[in-house]
DNA sequence: GTCTATAGTTTGATAGAC
DNA sequence: GTCTATCAAACTATAGAC
């Protein structure tokens, strides 16, 4: 892996626990082994560091969403998938997706970053959506009224129960909050 | 208003646009026409602020859903004014509700306001449960199969279609994302 | 690419006069 | 209660040697 991709993961994860403001170069230079300066070659400024951050995860997310789609035939089998990649980010409940770490302080952040936040967000929905009216089709999950709400409730959703689930430290309250999407789930 | 009450007002209204380290006394100091060491009179460390910030706001909420619940009897429109009271929070999507703006970086408060953000989600969703076992007997809300579920999952849905909206600065997602809910509504 | 050294700000916080 | 003055620490960022 090379320093430029150690710097990307580490800042990942700080970011994640800590938030933007949170994490300083001064702790990715203790935790990665190389000088501030040094970081500063790859990412002059603190702004590119997180643009590229929020590019990669971007990147990163819309490549597994393909994935399940191509692993994955049945629309609720989908969104259980889904649901997992959200379960799967919040760790040991000491961590969010990079996209609610983001999203809670953006009056700090610049718009290039905003705009891949919200570029993220629409695919996101699309994929969803798409979930959504196939499932209208295989009946795979129940009581589908509205693709496009549906799929933005269940977004709000994830990222909702990433939120109080951290908080309360607990994975239980994650899962209580996904219960009841999961149940409209037949397969 | 006493000076504490504004220091307060103007604190809360910072977290909520800017998260918990992106504010500083010295904004605060701008804002309210007061020197930072004054605001240390008044609250000696940034993290007694934090916890008075937090104990307030969870006073103010839970007199709020008392209020709610003393002016209406039917569950659909408890859950209703609920839900007003996360998109009143959202402002001109340029604000998120104390919880959630403390959520996203728990990592940087100490154990105290950690324990009251628990407490408030706590007392929120026990409310929820109540509205939601509520409906069952009035059927003022459809589909409801377990309370319990039903309340994190409303929980978790408002603070996400906050996030949600926030990140795109459009009320419409937040709209979007609760519609499916409202839905279920039936006064 | 990584280093040392350092500039220039901002931060949270304190001492002491009024 | 609010002020001036000041602090040590942390921050982002840059210059220049290797």
């Amino acid at each position: 892996m090379s320093t430029r991709e150690i710097l990307l993961e580490t800042a990942e994860k700080a970011v994640r626990r800590r938030g933007y403001d949170g994490f300083s170069y001064a702790d990715l230079s203790a935790k990665v082994g190389i000088r501030k300066a040094s970081i500063h070659y790859h990412f002059p400024k603190k702004e590119d560091l997180a643009l590229a951050l929020m590019m990669r995860y971007r990147e990163t997310v819309i490549k597994d969403l393909e994935r399940i789609s191509k692993q994955h035939t049945l629309a609720g089998k989908r969104l259980s998938e889904f649901v997992d990649i959200y379960r799967q980010a919040l760790g040991n409940c000491d961590m969010l997706c990079l996209c609610v770490a983001f999203s809670s302080g953006p009056d700090s952040l610049n718009k290039d970053i905003l705009e891949e936040i919200t570029c993220f967000q629409t695919e996101a929905n699309a994929w969803l959506t798409e979930v959504f009216e196939l499932s209208i089709k295989d009946k795979t999950i129940l009581n589908v009224i509205d693709s496009n709400n549906d799929a933005a409730a269940c977004l709000a959703l994830v990222q909702g129960a990433q939120l109080v689930a951290r908080a309360a430290d607990d994975i239980m309250e994650f899962e209580k909050a996904v219960a009841g999407l999961m149940n409209r789930v037949k397969t």
